[in-house]
DNA sequence: TATCACATGTAAAGGGTTACATGATTGC
DNA sequence: GCAATCATGTAACCCTTTACATGTGATA
């Protein structure tokens, strides 16, 4: 899926600007499952608008860029539509972090517990995070966020109940020189 | 992290071609947090040597292309370390899945539905994958071993529990035309 | 007989991230 | 005063994916 299609489904939820929908992949209700940026959403924005799948409207403001507000139009939604139904690409999951571990058994004990510490941290946040129900969420939105919830917290559950595993597996000394 | 560093720590499991480093992503211990194939494998191989990371040995044979044998170099291994040191990336999710179920109150029950099936089907064979330990793992490999099957477990959990929310509040009827 | 596993590699094309370019207003 | 928020957009760079190019041996 391409990130024109992710806009899409982004102005299925209402009229947006770049700035909003940008808004939606970094804090909104994209931000745990999607990545894409300004420079990705704003010529994807131009585009969709050439082809008629969305239309804009310009809002003049003072002291800053006039707002560009989009809309889908009836052929956007239709296309919207006909992605969802297509075969949806498998899930990717990219992780650092499990490369890292993988080689515990020659790594400085001190470097695998910060490690397994700061991962919890943030994994804490994002539980958090999730924990909070919108009433404007759409059911989709909330069972997104449930889901979220679900993993995060079971990952969090066995990082406590196995972290010993790698960090007993470590190397007892400190960083190389 | 790049390429050139997940080739440096395929190698750090022991000497490997450049067709067995791709099914290390591909079947193996990298398979399901990482991504890479041919097309970045050989270029990052033949970086690594002139870079004096690995080093290369070649081994004749009939009827096929002469295998090349890589091995970490002491720089090499040098060079690994010190980016399993380096502050690490957070994990990159990305599931279209997800994005469709935002959704699921403007699709029909049956492609929710089978969305769904589909999902669990694919996330027990995962299970059922990670099930299996081996002997030789290294413990990092044994604990991302047991670390995706925890998280996958819950997933399975989660979506069996809660499918009913989405499928609740799907359409019902058919495909449109 | 056909497909899979073995085995290496290149090149074009496609796509995204990052950095750049600009600038006012609001809150700490 | 400084950082963050609001607001749009471009372009170079980086990297990956995909397709191409070749060919044997074993297995079903």
């Amino acid at each position: 899926m391409h990130v024109t299609t992710l806009c899409l489904g982004a102005l299925a939820f209402g009229d947006a600007t770049g700035y909003e929908i940008n808004k939606m992949f970094e804090d909104g209700p994209f931000s745990h499952f999607l990545d894409a940026s300004y420079g990705s959403i704003y010529p994807a924005l131009t585009r969709l608008t050439d082809e008629g799948l969305v239309t804009c409207r310009t809002e003049q403001q003072e002291g800053r860029p006039d707002k560009k507000i989009y809309s889908l139009t009836e052929k956007g939604r239709h296309q919207l539509g006909d992605a969802l139904g297509q075969q949806l690409a498998p899930d990717k999951f990219r992780s650092e972090f499990l490369f890292t571990v993988l080689f515990a058994h020659l790594l400085p004990r001190d470097r695998v517990r910060s490690l397994v510490d700061q991962r919890l941290a943030a994994m804490k946040e994002k539980v958090e995070d999730l924990s909070q129900a919108d009433e404007e969420d759409t059911p989709g939105m909330d069972f997104a966020r449930r889901y979220g919830h679900a993993v995060f917290a079971a990952s969090i559950e066995f990082l406590e109940r196995n972290r010993h595993l790698i960090e007993e597996a470590a190397i007892e000394e400190k960083a190389h020189a």
